[in-house]
RNA sequence: GCCGGUGUAGCUCAGCAGGUAGAGCAGCUGACUUGUAAUCAGCAGGUCCCCGGUUCGAGUCCGGGUGCCGGCUCCA
């Protein structure tokens, strides 16, 4: 006999039986996909072999939807097996918001063959197919997959440990899987298939490229379709659109990667650059600017010759090999030697904004998020080694009070460590790692590990935002380097007199301007708070009549300093607001007769709409209580 | 770089049996003199991404290049 309890302290005494009729007995079964017996997920269709504790996995949470979409991926194999014979199977797992599947699948398909793989998946679905999982040993699993002629599955199976693995089969189609899946195919109902893209077999380019269809699935119809509608809004906030749409920025065809800024971009780009600039004396930063250009030798010093030439441009002066600078350290290196320093400099904030090249693939390039030039919020701090992790944790707090208290941006930490192709002995690298841990444990920060994903001098933790769709990108980084002290002979004197090697830290907080741009615009959905919007407010005249009062009211807030734009085109009011309306101006300034009448004007704030008549001076003041943090 | 898609007016798009291009918005001009999300009318605007090829004839078909979009790899 087995005891099972849920967690509303019922249960139920069964001999023999499934998960599934376990949960019937306790009256839980309804909108289960599976079943969790004592931390495990197994199938309703588990034989329960112990006694414990079980409790539902509902099809609507995190961990069934997981469940649902891992089924529904099931489901699309054997939908293209059905019509692609000679199909072969690499991986299709679930992700965040649905699942993928990577094949091969003979003479390929498009994307305009989706509609006919979801017409046969619901046509299997239909059918109610049951799943049923299969136990067996490593052995008779390569057989399976032998037979089937199916390589990718013979790999992974290959260079699992588990002397036992199971297999589901529903139908004639059968896959390697963990599991649990739902008990037949008549569960997944509330899919659809999104997009086909290439995919490197095991992620690695050097490997042949499969097809991959994403798609995604939900517990109700309901919820399939307000994602598809988010999906469809996030396109509104598009920081390519928007760029256009409020005349930002443009990317052009003479310019791959390389990004222009309008008028109005530019406002945005100084705003950001002046507090970034404020914020940034406060803490005791200087700041210095390098060249663009330098000696190829530099870089050959650098090692930046070695590891990173793939992503640099080279030029010729005189007959003499330049580079372009990709990034800023043997620059602000240079001038961190143009003088002995003292322990008694340390620490020592240099930052920089500097302008960096980097060649991308052209594949990888995307609006403002990946660009081939862009400009750096850096920073190295040379310090001894008894400052660093104070160091480590004065820039995270810099970080979170930008992004978190002055934007009201989530993030995310990364660690990441040690890369394949990188300098520098184990030892260095594992103090170093470290120190970055113990700062980012003494913060208490959470974070993942991004094992292998550092850069090639050091160790580094990144922080990571994201846009619109959910895509997450990064922007501020702290990199730990002993490396580039070596290289270039740094050193600093010593209480005791004698030379020492200061530890170098490279940061960016913002990381580049041109991506927390574009996450500024995606974030903000092009509204941008009052302290950065590039117009803060557009004086409306009711008619060509108040012209004049309206330049009046325009020369009079710009004297203080405020970005004012006047409407002088011969439209109606309605027009106006709404044209001020699209752009997303934070205030519109209604002036007519009253207002030219009384000295007053009638303002109407973006999102709350007319706020009534009153006095200039009364204007000024609601202005003055915006958030501004270039006041402070 | 790789896989798939795509490139027509400033923007969004139509033109999808190959016969020298069309709408809406924006722009310009004029009328209207406007009070809280689109006044009306007229005008103007295009090497149909580039280079080759097929054809009597190519925006349309084919080949190559290039930009862009979605992924992969890479990355701030």
């Amino acid at each position: 006999m087995y005891e099972l309890k849920e967690p509303g302290g019922k249960s139920v005494c069964l001999s023999s039986g499934t998960a599934g009729e376990a949960l019937e007995k306790l009256g839980l079964k309804g909108g289960a996909v599976a079943a969790m017996l004592n931390g495990r997920a197994v199938d309703l269709t588990a034989e329960i072999g112990e006694s414990g504790d079980i409790t539902p996995i509902a099809a609507d949470s995190e961990e069934g939807l997981d469940i649902l979409r891992h089924s529904a991926a099931h489901l699309m194999a054997q939908a293209v097996s059905e019509l692609y014979p000679g199909t072969r199977y690499g991986v299709g797992p679930s992700i965040k918001d649905g699942f993928y599947y990577d094949m091969e699948i003979p003479g390929g398909i498009t994307e305009e063959d989706l509609p006919k793989i979801e017409k046969e998946m619901r046509r299997l679905a239909k059918r109610a197919i049951p799943v049923e999982r299969r136990e067996m040993t490593g052995e008779e699993a390569l057989a399976y997959f032998r037979e089937k002629d199916d390589p990718y599955k013979v790999e992974i199976i290959s260079e699992l440990e588990e002397d036992h693995v199971s297999l589901y089969f529903q139908g004639d189609y059968a896959d390697l899987c963990r599991g649990p899946h739902v008990p037949n195919t008549s569960w997944v109902k509330h899919f659809r298939l999104l997009s086909v893209a290439g995919a490197y077999w095991r992620g690695d380019e050097k490997n042949i490229m499969l097809t991959r269809v994403y798609g995604t699935a939900f517990a109700a119809e309901e919820a399939l379709e307000a994602y598809i509608r988010r999906m469809e809004e996030a396109k509104s906030r598009d920081h390519r659109r928007l760029g256009r749409e409020l005349d930002l920025f443009s990317l052009q065809n003479e310019g791959p990667g390389f990004p222009f800024f309008h008028p109005k971009g530019m406002v945005i780009m100084n705003c950001l650059v002046d507090f970034w600039k404020k914020e940034h004396t406060k803490r005791g930063y200087s700041e210095i600017r390098t060249p663009l250009i330098l000696d190829r030798d530099l870089w050959i010093r650098s090692g930046h010759w070695d590891h990173y030439r793939e992503n640099m441009y080279f030029t010729e002066i005189d007959e003499q090999p330049f580079a372009i600078k990709p990034m800023n350290c043997p620059g602000g290196m240079l001038v961190y030697k143009t003088q002995l320093r003292s322990y008694r400099d340390l620490p020592m904030r240099m930052a920089e904004l500097g302008v960096v090249h980097r060649h991308e693939r052209s594949g990888v390039l995307h609006g403002l998020m990946r660009v081939r030039c862009f400009t750096q919020d850096d920073a190295h701090l040379y310090c001894r080694p008894d400052q660093v992790k104070d160091e480590i944790i004065g820039i995270m707090k810099l970080c979170d009070y930008i992004y978190r208290d002055v934007f009201g941006f989530r993030y995310t930490m990364e660690l990441s460590t040690r890369p394949e192709n990188s300098m520098g002995s184990e030892e260095q690298w594992a103090i170093a790692e470290n120190a970055l841990k113990q700062a980012l444990e003494e913060t208490g920060s959470e974070y993942r590990l991004n094992a292998g994903d550092g850069a090639f001098y050091g160790p580094k933790i990144d922080f990571h935002l994201e846009d619109c769709i959910g895509r997450t990108w990064q922007c501020g980084t702290i990199q730990l380097d002993f490396q580039m002290p070596e290289k270039f002979d740094l050193s600093y004197v010593g209480a005791d007199g004698k030379e020492h090697r200061p530890v170098m830290l490279h940061r960016t907080v913002l990381g580049s301007l041109e991506r927390f741009f574009g996450i500024l615009v995606e974030n903000f959905a092009g509204s941008f708070p009052y302290w950065i919007a590039p117009v803060q407010v557009r004086i409306l005249p009711v008619s060509g009549e108040f012209a004049d009062y309206a330049g009046t009211v325009a020369a009079e807030l710009r004297a203080s300093g405020i970005r004012v734009e006047v409407d002088e085109r011969d439209e109606k009011l309605g027009k106006k607001i709404r044209d001020a309306q699209t752009q997303k101006i934070p205030y519109m300034v209604v002036v007519g007769e009253k207002e030219r009448e009384s000295g007053g004007v009638a303002p109407r704030e973006r999102s709350r709409g007319d706020l009534g008549s009153m006095s200039m001076k009364q204007f000024r003041e609601v202005l003055a209580e915006e958030f501004n943090p270039l006041k402070s």
